[in-house]
DNA sequence: GAGTGGTCTAGACCACAAT
DNA sequence: TTGTGGTCTAGACCACTCC
């Protein structure tokens, strides 16, 4: 075993990483196939010469990665094709604006306390007429309107919400101190700028806007319902992956 | 070590489970703060009374997971706040469909070989003039267009493109076979339908359409370059986390 | 040099699946 | 019953950081 030692001190690829290529580069070059059942733990054992242990990692690692499919007591599978899924990460605006070395600014248009309607209590998880905090913020980039954020807040989860100063302090970054994110549901969709919104954001009404509506959960309760409205012509969530 | 062997038996949870509940918990409570060194494993393998591999298994994981940071030879460390981010997962539009448990069915509206002109052959990093392939399908959901899908495909890459029925394969499910992703860029825009695009949708022109942009790559060769349009008041991208 | 994480071993017992 | 993966141990040597 101190022989191995010295094998990963040599070829500085740790056994366990080295299992994980060979297995990978079974599937890309189709010897192994969506569905196949892959040699077990004990065999690549063999085959390499290494503990059950560090197959195990190996191949545990690729079950985690969605590579490999494992069912105890049958085997080890070749997971089905990678779903041709294009995930979109989307930043806090403000983090975002910053890392392209543009200047963020945001303006406060509107910020009170409001009784709850039943479209939003439904949303909140709460009694119809319960108090909610509501506030309107746009945000700039190099002086030009980028985003209009209309968000709903629970009172109980961030009782200080009508304190802050959102100049300096997003309610994105609030909320995140205030109330710990635990999940969320989102949606993306384009409509057309109501008149109020298309002014906030220096645009013709009806022009087409990229809306980002974003529920976010704190301890099983609902934090915050959030309508992110962005000139279509001006913005676009981008990225990519591979 | 046949009593710890019991534990996992009586108690369900594996050890290393509870490990990393025990820590998620410190830093929930903010016990533990984003910078601070958490326990060395030595130390919490003592006092779990496990083996430090046990441990180490339960913090690697954590590492994995963006939770906690490590660094070799000085400790392990609360991650920075999580990334306010959020994703959204965007599936083939035909899968989506089916899992609605409604009918997919799409209409080939041109299938041709056409020559790249220079923007498009500067996405692909291909010479102007080189040959390419251009399809556009509008996909149906229970006989309502939902998105026209106008792609463009590296021949090289799926010679037999022009071949394939896209009345039961789509273009997707074809290129996955023929050129396995392995990377992508893509950007998410709101936009005016154009008149062509419109008549396919069966919308009005100038109505806002969310419009998918999508570069893939396979083996360092960009495979396909295809743009998505979904009509606003019919279509959103959605999901959630946590 | 002392302390940390990174990796590996050669066993073990268990739960589960296939037979 | 046999074989698979799931978990765990009690050590070990190493690379790296910090003092």
């Amino acid at each position: 075993m101190t022989q191995q030692q010295q094998m990963v001190q040599v070829q500085q690829v740790p056994i366990f990483q080295r299992i994980k290529d060979f297995i990978l580069a079974e599937i890309q070059s189709g010897r192994w196939k969506e569905g196949d059942v892959i040699p077990t733990e004990a065999a690549l054992a063999q085959q390499f010469a290494v503990s059950r242990m560090t197959v195990n990692r190996a191949v545990r690692e690729l079950s985690s990665e969605q590579v490999l499919h494992r069912i105890q007591g049958s085997g080890t599978y070749v997971a089905p094709q990678k779903y041709q899924a294009t995930l979109v990460e989307i930043k806090s605006i403000a983090d975002e604006i910053r890392a392209r070395g543009h200047r963020h600014r945001s303006e406060l248009h509107k910020l009170e306390r409001c009784k709850a309607g039943e479209a939003l209590a439904l949303q909140f998880r709460l009694a119809a007429g319960q108090m909610l905090f509501h506030s309107v913020i746009v945000h700039f980039e190099n002086e030009i309107p980028i985003q209009v954020e209309d968000r709903w807040v629970n009172p109980a989860l961030a009782p200080d919400y009508m304190l802050q100063d959102f100049a300096s302090v997003t309610p994105n970054e609030y909320l995140m101190h205030a109330a710990p994110l635990q999940g969320a549901r989102y949606g993306i969709e384009a409509l057309s700028a109501p008149r109020e919104i298309a002014e906030m954001l220096a645009i013709d009404a009806k022009e087409p806007c990229l809306v980002l509506r974003r529920t976010t959960e704190s301890g099983n309760r609902i934090a915050s319902v959030a309508t992110m409205w962005h000139p279509g012509a001006r913005y676009r969530f981008a990225g990519s992956f591979g």
